[in-house]
DNA sequence: AAATGTGAAGTTGTTCACAGCT
DNA sequence: AGCTGTGAACAACTTCACATTT
């Protein structure tokens, strides 16, 4: 099965379904059927068993899945197995706000180092950090073999650390800039825009 | 047209558009065609007519656009015309950055409180703002008639937190907690979650 | 001539219906 | 009997082709 025909929203979904069996897993359920779990993720059952089907045969007829097995298959698949190394670069309120942020570490991820124009020690809540100057970023992107980066600059030059991190060996970017980026084709960006997300939500709200 | 017809997405892309016009706006452009605009977008010109029709007709064969008043339809369209107020609930480190982030206003949003099980008054930077009680919610969107929540709680009272913004008239939820919130059809929740951004990444980086 | 607006065709993603295991 | 796995039907979205307007 090629991944290239595999729905993205399938693998957004795989995270989703990942999520419900650790809680699944910290409740001591072994067993789970594809119409509890879909439930549980908000989607339908078929749609559940159909992307599972994208990558082989999990499950037991008759009986459901193991959770265990199944939850450390899609880590496997997601590649969430082994600590993956992240470069954040771009440290105002949300770059900050990130690197202060536990989440990342709890699913997986490493930030190896916080890059800005403006280069310091900052202090966040009871945490100190150091953010490095942006010549300091392929020594360290070299180190640890960073593949990912988190973008948090101003619109105006983010096309320009892009092609930067990109050059240094940089295969997927999470973008919060609010500007389309442009990169090639075997490079993967994910764009977060929280203005989008709440003007979206204000059409709703109109009826 | 009926709005429920309306791809999603193409609200979101709506969103897009209305970016790329205001910076052609600010570069003193008067007309676009779609081609020009669709690629300043990163979409297909079609794509961008066939966004359009569904809600009328606004450009002039032959000649585009005429940049100012797609623009403005748009915002119109959006509701992004008048300062919408916005509550954040959940002032953990994403929820304090969210509140120091001055984008929002920029796009038409007014956070107009702050709420937290533990109040208090925050330093922010060269900033300080309040964070007030729970209890002082109804208050508050009350009196500003606030329909939208920015929901930055832990996962465990997300629901619960949810439930009470829509008892008190909010209609619209962004949700930054990693559950599937349950809530009335006639509510919208948009979600997003840093840590599955991540993850799909990384299922890009194994090729 | 240039560019929009749109029905029809094509593509992608979702759901159904049921065959096939355990 | 119960539940998965999947081809086929369906629905949603995108792109094409071209008629239409300036």
């Amino acid at each position: 099965m090629l991944r290239t025909e595999i729905p993205r929203k399938a693998i957004y979904r795989l995270s989703v379904y990942s999520r419900c069996l650790r809680r699944l897993e910290n409740n001591g359920i072994h067993t789970v059927s594809s119409e509890v779990l879909a439930k549980a993720a908000g989607v339908k059952s078929t749609q559940l068993r159909k992307d599972l089907t994208y990558f082989g045969q999990f499950g037991t007829r008759g009986l459901g899945y193991d959770v265990r097995q199944l939850s450390e298959m899609i880590s496997e698949l997601l590649g969430t197995k082994s600590l993956q190394p992240v470069v954040i670069v771009g440290i105002g309120n949300l770059g900050r706000a990130l690197l202060s942020y536990r989440g990342f570490e709890r699913e997986g991820f490493e930030i190896v180092g916080a890059f800005d124009s403006r280069p310091g020690q900052y202090l966040s809540g009871d945490m100190s950090m150091e953010v490095q100057a942006m010549d300091k970023l392929p020594k360290v992107i070299d180190k640890h073999v960073v593949k990912m980066a988190i973008l948090c600059v101003p619109p105006n030059s983010a096309q320009e650390v892009a092609n930067k991190l990109i050059k240094l060996g940089a295969v997927a970017l999470l973008n919060f800039a609010p500007i389309v980026l442009s990169v090639p084709d075997e490079i993967t960006v994910n764009n977060v825009n929280l203005a989008m997300e709440l003007e979206n939500l204000s059409y709703f709200i109109n009826e």
